[in-house]
RNA sequence: GGAAGCUUGGCAGAGCGGUUGAAUGCACCGGUCUUGAAAACCGGCAAGGAUGCGAGUCCUUCGUGAGUUCGAAUCUCACAGCUUCCGCCA
């Protein structure tokens, strides 16, 4: 959400920004719903102020044992007028509110412009992808090949497409991945460990951005009367942690790094990345989360980035930095960086983390607050960021440590969560 | 699933129809005192919003929603959450 005070003061600058992020803002409704809000605003609370000064004197008269018919006949009228008033003032303040609800983020004045990924920005590159001598084979084949790690037909029969059961050794290689991660944020780059809900409720994806646009994309169950969503990310459950609270200065930042399976729809990517396990309804990902003050939040961004980079290294996979443009951001994101893990098979570059400054606009949301040294209440601001998506990391590992006779070398990172060097 | 109780400010905890946005204590911030600290004493201290250049004025909020009333933290109804006991259960 962003401030409406910014809107009703810089509307057209504000306009034009959103236009990186393709959004075009609707100024015409925003004014009328704007003036009709404010009129019927100060008329209710007129009515509201009289209402109260008529109650607090016959309260004071009636002390006294004196006689109240007069005033009582002056309010008699005053419910029924107040009360549509009312009700008028809160319709349009909810279409307000609800349009607003639905306009994103503003990108940072650094974020390239431009509409969709051709746009974006190469960063930087680290590693060399990996010269093969033989016929590389894709994850799939790979995992089929020892003894049937990776088993889609199964997914597919207990669940649907974009499911997979992982077996032996490739399960436990998920797993190591995970906990290598785990442990190297929280021991080398300073996040607390947080394990969280994996089911949550409408209002905690309405802070982080999700809802009310994006409902589609999600996986909605009922508990009673209650919509239940499972989260696409443990940011969501993660980053509402601050939903509501007002902390102290120097409590912040709070670096939280949490373990998670993550679930998607995938409307809408029907027949895009059908084979293998890059784009399925259930993966793991170990996701980091900043609440920090708002003078930080873009070199907590910087440092984020450097984390998620710090998994790559460690397993030694060829990456490259991207700095997302406008029309490729997220709806909450002021500014973005995609970490893009080599993928042998596909010979490109292929999405494993994604690091966002959401700035304020989470925080305003949820209100997540801090009280600053002159005792005000300013808003946090927060950031997320995969480090790194599990999945997709299995992928990479499998494909770019692939050897001539069908084996997989064990990162060396790897070794002592597995017990071994080499997946045959 | 059955039964009972509870839900007030950062926390604890009064209030149960009328100057109550809410006593009191703790925490926190400022001051006096002190070589310094502690103690003691004095003062301040909820959030959101409207309007205004500003001082300010006003509105809303005592789990949530609806109702009764000129007036609700206080009365009524519905819902939710929490706690304890019983049953079931990984």
């Amino acid at each position: 959400m962003l401030d409406v005070n910014l809107l009703r003061n810089n509307l057209d600058e504000i306009a034009e920004r959103l236009v990186i992020k393709k959004f075009k803002f609707d100024k015409e409704l925003f004014n009328r719903l704007e003036q009709e809000r404010k009129q019927l605003q100060i008329r209710t609370e007129e009515l509201q102020a009289k209402r109260n000064a008529s109650s607090k004197q016959i309260g004071q008269l009636k002390a006294k044992g004196e006689d109240t018919s007069a005033i009582m006949a002056e309010v008699a009228g005053l419910g029924d007028e107040l009360k549509a008033v009312e009700t008028e003032f809160n319709n349009i303040a909810n279409q307000l509110n609800a349009y607003l609800a639905t306009v994103p983020n503003l990108p940072h004045e650094s974020v390239p412009v431009g509409n969709d990924e051709t746009a974006n920005v190469e960063v930087r590159r680290v590693g060399v992808p990996r010269d093969f001598d033989f016929q590389v084979k894709d994850h799939v084949d790979i995992g089929a090949s020892l003894s049937n790690g990776i088993d889609f037909e199964a997914g597919a029969k207990v669940s649907g497409s974009r499911f997979a059961f992982l077996k032996g050794n490739i399960a436990k290689l998920h797993r190591a991945l995970a906990q290598f991660m785990l442990d190297l944020h929280t021991t080398e780059h300073g996040y607390t460990e947080i394990y969280s809900p994996y089911l949550v409720n409408a209002n905690a994806l309405y802070g982080t951005g999700q809802l009310p646009k994006f409902e589609e994309d999600l996986f909605k169950t009922k508990r009673g009367d209650d919509d239940m969503y499972l989260i696409p990310t443990s940011e969501v459950s993660v980053t509402n942690l601050a939903a509501g609270e007002i902390y102290k200065e120097e409590e912040l930042p709070f670096k939280y790094s949490c373990h998670s399976p993550c679930f998607r729809s995938e409307a809408g990517s029907y027949g895009r990345d059908t084979r293998g396990m890059i784009r399925m309804h259930q993966f793991d990902k170990v996701e980091m989360v900043n609440i920090v003050h708002p003078d930080k939040s873009f070199e907590a961004l910087e440092a984020m980035v450097q984390c998620a980079e710090n998994v790559l290294k460690a397993l030694k996979l060829p990456y490259r930095v991207i700095a997302l443009c406008g029309g490729d951001m997220t709806f909450g994101s002021a500014k973005t960086y995609d970490l893009e893990v080599w993928v042998p098979s596909q010979n490109t570059y292929r999405e494993i983390s994604s690091c966002s400054n959401m700035t304020d606009f989470q925080a305003r949301r949820m209100q997540a607050r801090f009280k600053d040294s002159a005792g005000k209440n300013r808003l946090v601001h927060t950031l997320n960021g995969s480090g790194l998506a599990v999945g997709r990391a299995l992928v990479a590992v499998l494909e770019n440590y692939q050897n001539a006779d069908g084996s997989v070398t064990v990162p060396e990172v790897l070794r002592s969560y597995m017990g071994c060097d080499i997946l045959k």
